[in-house]
DNA sequence: AGCGGTCAAGTTGAT
DNA sequence: ATCAACTTGACCGCT
């Protein structure tokens, strides 16, 4: 049974995720930005409550949310506490019915911090950063019953091996509740799926396998080698990702995301496991719902 | 309602 | 030197 996950947003539906910037706020008065905040922290909420209702509609069966849920959280100047939030009860009660509705309806939530977020940078200031913002999804996790935070690599410096080991010695100083969510994802420019199977299996770290990515960037491994290796790094549902080049395999930039999934680019081996594929896709659900037609002539997703 | 300028953050490679 | 790309363009302020 394949498990299909919708990446941070709505295409057609009428469900948005809130935002600001720091500069916005910074023209506020205290009382207005704390306003302004809270506003968008219950709406972000209410909205991920509709997205989980939306999937279980759908039979979609996974869902990531965005790093943004909780706008400017840990920004240096007007990040904020959770509980110190005017409408904090509030908020954190439609987290936890997100939570109680995602286990009933069986959907996983996932993160996928961005591309500040690395744990092998030679500046210490910049772990810590980075640090600070995976407890803050940690929080999150914990609250509406996420199990996944995934991250790449990030900077190569010069030497990978030597990142990686910075990254095994980060490792050491999470707390459980990132550790026990932490994943590493192989990107289509540095780390490839041959340089983070090993730190994975080494470190005890789940691997997320992103074919597409491996196919802009590849190492030699065939995508069967690493999909078995990387399922046995997983003590749970193992994760996967796949999109489409817009323009083709042939046309320059294979980077960039197609608004759907080619069907011809879903490996046939992954068919048949009992595995959660985020597609990422510009459609979003719309993308989501046709991988899921296509793949039940196979399997019943 | 529509549009242009702007937005916290790191690193890399293309131009 | 600048810029786009990355998991995601959205938001504000002006017309």
């Amino acid at each position: 049974m394949i498990r299909l996950g919708l990446c941070c947003k709505l295409f057609n539906e009428p469900i948005k995720f809130h935002t600001t910037t720091a500069r916005y706020l910074s023209g506020l008065s205290s009382a207005e930005r704390e306003n302004k905040i809270s506003g968008l922290c219950l709406h972000n909420a209410k909205s991920l409550l509709s997205a989980i209702r939306f999937c279980h509609q759908q039979k979609i069966g996974s869902f990531r949310i965005n790093s943004r849920i909780l706008p400017l959280k840990t920004h240096p100047d007007f990040g904020y506490d959770i509980m110190q939030i005017d409408q904090a009860s509030e908020i954190v009660g439609f987290f936890e019915q997100c939570a109680v509705l995602a286990k009933q309806y069986n959907i996983r939530l996932t993160f996928h911090p961005d591309q500040f977020v690395l744990l092998s940078s030679p500046n210490i200031e910049i772990t810590r950063k980075s640090i600070e913002e995976l407890e803050y999804q940690a929080e999150i996790c914990e609250l509406v019953g996420a199990d996944v935070i995934n991250i790449h690599g990030g900077g190569a410096y010069g030497n990978k091996k030597s990142a990686l080991n910075r990254v095994t010695a980060v490792l050491k100083n999470l707390s459980d509740s990132v550790r026990t969510r932490l994943t590493f994802e192989n990107d289509d420019r540095i780390y490839c799926p041959k340089d983070l199977l090993p730190f994975c299996e080494e470190n005890d770290v789940p691997f997320v396998y992103d074919v597409h990515h491996h196919r802009c960037l590849e190492d030699g491994l065939f995508i069967e080698e690493v999909t078995d290796r990387a399922i046995k790094t997983w003590d749970r549902e193992p994760l996967f990702h796949i999109s489409s080049p817009k323009y083709g395999w042939d046309n320059g930039k294979t980077n960039l995301h197609h608004d759907y999934i080619n069907f011809i680019d879903f490996p046939d081996y992954w068919k048949a496991l009992n595995i959660t594929v985020e597609i990422e896709a510009k459609a979003k659900e719309l993308a989501v719902v046709k991988m899921q037609k296509y793949l039940k002539q196979y399997i019943g997703v």
